[in-house]
DNA sequence: GAAGACACTTGATACTGTCAAGTGTCCCTC
DNA sequence: GAGGGACACTTGACAGTATCAAGTGTCTTC
């Protein structure tokens, strides 16, 4: 919590390395080596391997969160790409969080009620979106079900952009904006919409 | 390529151990010493580290392609729910592979043509499936638009089941398979259709 | 029966996370 | 201003890891 210099030189290190190579090859001691200090220094500031990843998480949920809240739009469908749209480009730009946040190996939620309740307030963003959308007549069950599949959705595009064989494949695509906002366009409005090039 | 005991042996292990604690904590002699074997042996079957990966990416995307083939369906819509089913399902049941394929640190596809050429064979069962319902009129961007779509609406909804917050959220859900029918559904017509429990 | 490929073993090295104990340096209290 | 402690580290040691380099047996083929 207290701010510290190198624990934030670290924590900028490891996230760097992260969204470059991943976090499998993160190494503790490299990260000690190359801020100047012992290979037991970052250790004190987190607890053990794991506390790193737990503290990457829990910034990129208070981002994502926060680049979630305040959407706005004209009609719903706007207003849920637009919601897509913030959750890809979060992904894209910060690859070092996302890689951690969800990976369940790394940061295990359960066993934390504080990453949990943060990783909760992004997930809320959406489902208070899709309840105002639905209205106040709307069943738990079709909020959930509709919550569940833009999510789907926009965390499919994100991984299989970051992680996955995707980006090779629509390397052509001129606009990648305008690109991601067909695919939503394709799903949300339940009819084709191509961009343009 | 030619079938060996000991392979076999450490491929099962390392997909299991993959399935129940992700790929970062696998140990290649470890793996070895429960074969019994020196820690070099399947060194000798793997060249390295990532051969192992490679080979269970290998391994996932051939049977993902097989999973996707052969989709019947009365309508177009029914074929696409039957391809998205097919998908989640491929993941949750073969969580080992599938935590595998999709990570491009573990797996480099752009230096391997022949694990490149297994993964395009996967997609390729995608796109054929869009091609054949939008027709023959349809533009290569409106192709590449809904088979992105579909595809990313179906691995988000896998990885967010194997390693994100969702398999908690939607734990109470009871019928699993009716609640990945409804969110297809969601999607695909772009009305909502709740699971009946 | 020699040659060589194959499937391993054995040994060594450099790197890793983590435990345990030390060192200095600040701040607060008596 | 002396003492005590919390804090931010350092130092040393240990077990475990991937990987390199060389050995050993065994089986096949000519």
């Amino acid at each position: 919590m207290a701010p510290s210099a190198l624990r934030e030189t670290v924590l900028r290190a490891a996230v760097d390395y992260i969204a470059d190579h991943g976090p499998d090859g993160l190494s503790f001691r490299q990260l000690a080596t190359d801020a100047g200090v012992s290979h037991q220094a970052p250790y004190h500031h987190f607890v053990d391997r794991k506390g790193i990843f737990r503290a990457i998480a829990s910034e990129g949920f208070t981002q994502l969160a926060a680049a979630l809240r305040d959407v706005e739009g004209e009609t719903e469908a706007d207003r849920a790409l637009v919601l897509l749209e913030r959750y890809v480009e979060f992904a894209l730009d910060n690859r070092g969080h996302f890689r951690v946040m969800f990976r369940s190996e790394l940061c295990v939620m359960e066993s934390d009620p504080a990453l949990q309740s943060i990783a909760d307030e992004a997930f809320g963003a959406l489902v208070d979106h899709v309840q105002a959308d639905l209205g106040p007549q709307a069943s738990l069950a079709e909020i959930r079900v509709r919550a569940t599949a833009m999510w789907s959705l926009a965390h499919g595009l994100a991984t299989l952009l970051i992680d996955g064989p995707l980006e090779v494949k629509i390397g052509e695509v001129a606009d990648r904006r305008a690109f991601i906002r067909a695919v939503g366009a394709q799903m949300m409005l339940g009819q084709p919409k191509p961009p343009e090039n």
